[in-house]
DNA sequence: TTAGTGATATCC
DNA sequence: GATATCACTAAA
């Protein structure tokens, strides 16, 4: 049993969808026509202009402004001129809050991920549903979870730099 | 531990 | 226009 995920699936609080993605697969459809899968192994929350983690949380920008945008659409983030991250929007709009994918079963690290699965900054904006080029399927796995901080968050001060919204599936 | 890298935001 | 910052990785 595979299913795409919908809006429907997007659509709901950040810390609702964050640990329902991890088990997830990313699918991904290079020019080609090859497909690589990725079992999503971990996510992080990002969540309101009040979380210093987020970047939503400087206020609205050109670069912020997805995050207040709809569900469901990716956001993609260059970091240290080199790594892409991939984020997706999730809950309702004028809203900042979205689902960073920090690794997956095989690529351990999100910048790894995003470049196993071939995402950069073309992927700004492009939809995680009806899309040729990439999607979330379910195959109905379920892992175990566990929660911690978030990673790598420093300067956003003791209280956010330790609430757990860092879902990791528990190995077997 | 440190270098590498470039878009973005914030300061002149 | 210039600088400071950064949700990271690889190499040592």
């Amino acid at each position: 049993m595979t299913e795409i995920l919908t809006e429907d699936f997007f659509h709901r609080d950040a810390l609702e969808v964050a640990p329902d993605l991890v088990g997830k697969i990313i699918a991904r459809r290079l020019e080609d026509g090859t497909v690589i899968r990725e079992r999503i192994a971990e996510t992080e929350v990002y969540r309101g202009e009040e979380d210093l983690g987020c970047h939503a949380s400087k206020g609205r920008t050109k670069r912020t402004e997805i995050l207040y945008g709809e569900s469901g659409v990716i956001y993609v983030y260059l970091c240290y001129g080199m790594h892409w991250l991939m984020n997706v929007i999730t809950g309702e709009k004028e809203q900042p809050q979205g689902v960073l994918f920090r690794s997956g079963e095989v690529k351990n690290g999100p910048a790894k991920l995003t470049k196993y699965l071939q995402i950069d900054g073309s992927f700004n904006g492009e939809k995680l549903f009806g899309n040729e080029r990439v999607w979330i399927e379910d195959d109905g796995t379920r892992p175990e979870l566990i929660t911690a901080p978030r990673v790598g968050i420093d300067y956003a001060g003791e209280y956010w730099k330790n609430v757990k919204w860092r879902y990791i599936a528990k190995k077997e």
